[in-house]
DNA sequence: CTGGTGCGAGAGCGGTGCTCTCGTCGAGGT
DNA sequence: ACCTCGACGAGAGCACCGCTCTCGCACCAG
C-alpha cells in the first residue's frame, strides 16, 4: 500500500504545520512573542491540542532553533563558491550570512542571541550548528592547501586549544607553518557573527554610516588576523 | 534644613531598592526571570505599587540595562593601565571585560544579548553605553599617538564610514597613515563583545577547551588587523 | 464488528503585566 | 493649629500565559 500509515503521515503534516505558524509569530515578534496559544488558535485548535505534537513551548522553540541553525548554515554553504581564491570565497561567505541574518532578524537572534532561560543545546542542534562552522574550515583549508594563506608572524605558543572533535573536523592536525590555523581561524567566526550582531542588535547606530560597507572591512580587519586577504572595496 | 524634602528622599530610596531587588532576580534567573509581582512579593509590596516607581516592566528593565552598561563600562576602565603599552593595555582591559561578564552573565546578556521585543535604547543609556568604546578609543589613540600602532599594510579605500560623532569623539579625523584606524578599530570592540558572547551563550561548548587562553588568541589575532600587537603566552 | 487508542475540546490552576478605585496619612500652605 | 490636597499602598479585576487533567469521539487494526 502507498500510504503505509495514514495516521502518522497526518500527524507529522500537523506537526510541521504548527512549526511553520509557530515560526511565523517569531519571524514577526520575535522569541518572546512566541505563544502557544496564539498558534492554536491561527489553527482552529484549542492550546491543549498542541501538547500532543510538542511537550512544551521549549521543545517547539528548540525545534524552530534547529531550523533557524540549519537556515544560516544554508545560507553560508549556497553564498560559497569553492572555484574563487579563498579570501573571495570568506567575503560572500559573510556577506551571504549577513544578509540572511538581516532578512530574518528575529531567527539570528534566536541562535547567535542570549540564550533562553534554562536552555541547553540538546545533542540535536549541533549537526545543524556546525554547518557554518564547517564552510569556514573548508575554506581556510582550502587556501592552507594552495598555500595562499599567510604565515602567522607570530605563532602561538602553547598547546591546542581546540578539542579533538575539532581537529577531526579539520582532517587531523594542519602542518608547518600552519600549527595554529584551527586556533586563529575560530576567530574569524566570532568576528562573523559577533559583527553581525553587533550591527543587529543595534550597538553601530551613531557610529557607522554605510553598515555595508564597514561589514565588509570588519571582515577583511578580522581576516587580516588570520592570514587571509579579502578583497577590498 | 538638611531634610528639604522627606518625601522625595524616600521615594528615591525605594525607587533604589526596586531596582536592587529586580537586579538579583535578573542576575538570578535573567531578563525573562524578572517578575514585578515576585519583586513586589519580596519587597512586602503589592505589584500594583511599584507602578507608582516604574511605569512598566520594561521601565524597570531599562534601568537596568543602563545599570549594566555602566557596570561594563567600570570594569574596562578599571582593569585599564595608561602606563602599559598600548597593545598590553588593550588585552588587560579586554580580560577585565571578560571577567565581569562571566561574574555577571545575565546582565551582559541583558545589553549585548538579543535586545527586548520593542526596545529602543533611549538616549539615557547612550552615556553609559559609549564608556567601553570610550575606553578602547583612548588606547588605539594612544598608540597612533607613539607610533606603536602598525600602519596599515592596505588602506581601506572609499568614505568614511563612521559618523561625525564618533569623529568628534576621536578628536578629529586621525592623520597619515592612520585615516582608516577609527574604521579598524572598530573591530576591536566588535571582537571583544563577540568573542564575549560566542563563549558564553555557550557556541564553544565541544570546540575550544582553555576558552581563558583562546580568548587573549582571539583578541591578539583580531588587533593583529588592525595594527595592534598585544603580547602572548 | 469490536476494542483500543490517538486525538481535540473543555475546564481549571497558578502565574503574569497592567488598570482602576478607594481609603489613609502626612506634608505644606494658610 | 488646622485643613487640604496629593502621594501612597491595598485590593479587585481584566486579559493573557504555560501547562495539566479528564472526557467523549472517531478511526484504525485485529
Amino acid at each position: 500500500m502507498p500510504v503505509p500509515n495514514v495516521r502518522q503521515r497526518a500527524r507529522e503534516e500537523l506537526e510541521r504545520l504548527i512549526k511553520d505558524t509557530a515560526g511565523r509569530h517569531v519571524a514577526t515578534g520575535g522569541a518572546a512573542a512566541l505563544s502557544l496559544r496564539a498558534v492554536a488558535r491561527e489553527l482552529g485548535l484549542v492550546s491543549s491540542a498542541l501538547y500532543r505534537y510538542y511537550p512544551s513551548r521549549d521543545a517547539l522553540l528548540t525545534a524552530l532553533i534547529v531550523e533557524a541553525y540549519d537556515a544560516v548554515g544554508a545560507a553560508a554553504e549556497t553564498a560559497d563558491d569553492p572555484g574563487l581564491p579563498a579570501g573571495h570565497r570568506w567575503l560572500v561567505v559573510c556577506r551571504g550570512v549577513r544578509a540572511w541574518a538581516r532578512a530574518h532578524p528575529h531567527e539570528w537572534a534566536l541562535v547567535y542571541g542570549s540564550p533562553v532561560p534554562g536552555y541547553a543545546a540538546p545533542q540535536a542542534t549541533i549537526a545543524s550548528a556546525t554547518r557554518l562552522p564547517a564552510v569556514m574550515a573548508s575554506v581556510v583549508l582550502a587556501a592552507t592547501a594552495d598555500g595562499s594563506l599567510r604565515a602567522p608572524s607570530r605563532p602561538l605558543p602553547g598547546p591546542r586549544l581546540v578539542t579533538e572533535a575539532v581537529l577531526a573536523m579539520a582532517g587531523g592536525a594542519p602542518a608547518a607553518p600552519y600549527e595554529d590555523v584551527l586556533e586563529r581561524s575560530m576567530v574569524l567566526l566570532t568576528a562573523l557573527v559577533g559583527t553581525v550582531s553587533y550591527e543587529l542588535f543595534g550597538h553601530t547606530v551613531g557610529a557607522i554610516v554605510d553598515h555595508a560597507a564597514w561589514f565588509d572591512v570588519a571582515m577583511a580587519v578580522a581576516a587580516e588576523g588570520v592570514g587571509l586577504e579579502l578583497p577590498l572595496g
